[in-house]
DNA sequence: CATAAAATTAGTATTATTCTAAATTTTTAA
DNA sequence: TTAAAAATTTAGAATAATACTAATTTTATG
């Protein structure tokens, strides 16, 4: 099924991220929109969306689609893991581009107890290596 | 699909190092010992079998189940990923049962080469968690 | 309001995983 | 060596995830 400390497959997980980072931008999160972002056919996103709000993670605010408290925590959580990994990788001699992309792949198996811990190994780095916070970062991955 | 560097899924790399773990003891490797040890039924063996034996990871010879070359290498190279990370976990605080777990989920989704930069970052240990060789080691997870 | 755009529903397809039941093949023991 | 037991394989079905097209419904907008 999942394999997922969150309860997520990899697709809800991009699902999840790409609706945080649309409503960072100016553009509200419509469906259309997240469907061109993530370049699948509406009616994919859709079922994507579904899935997330039966799950609790996503929900619909007048048309726009909305993180939901329970999703906005496992989002920070996935952004915590990526960026401490990334960042350990990128230490290792692992080019960002790859190092990010490799990230990825499991940002949300992981669960954040096991990054923390990776955190405080690899020296509490401020940065992920983006430049963006690792701690309390709430941008984008 | 599979998400995974060797072209595989969970469950499949599940059973190329089942069926490994099985040929090193004294029993021959037939599709019962695996349904089994993997506690699913033949036919959903026979399943997963077939699916490796489509991707040249695994022959039947005379009725026994066995690696091809191929299989072999790859299982090499998710045991090799595997230890690096298991051992790096644990050196974090990771108690060794969850770092072999949560190594489990992801070793076949990594690559040889970034195992072995993150290797040579943590000192070319020569042994895992488990006190099994790292480098060329042969045995089990 | 009428039309255009967006969202949703309906229906289909594929891949992965798993099962049961039945058929076939192989092994073993009398 | 052959009958019974065990193992394997085939057939058929189910579920979950992913993704599509075509059609319908709803919402916006000129």
């Amino acid at each position: 099924m999942d394999n997922s400390n969150f309860g997520i497959t990899k697709k809800e997980r991009d699902c999840l991220l790409t609706i945080k980072r649309i409503s960072s931008s100016d553009f509200p999160v419509k469906l259309s929109e997240l469907s061109r972002s993530m370049k699948i056919k509406p009616p994919t996103a859709l079922e994507l969306v579904s899935r997330l709000e039966k799950k609790g993670l996503v929900k619909k605010n007048k048309g726009m689609i909305v993180l939901t408290e329970r999703g906005k925590k496992i989002y920070r959580s996935i952004v915590f893991i990526h960026r401490v990994f990334e960042y350990f990788l990128v230490n290792c001699g692992v080019d960002l581009q790859e190092a990010c992309n490799k990230a990825s792949k499991f940002d949300y198996i992981l669960d954040e107890k096991i990054a923390r811990l990776i955190f405080q190994k690899i020296g509490q780095p401020n940065k992920c290596p983006h430049g963006r916070e690792i701690l309390e970062g709430n941008g984008i991955i």
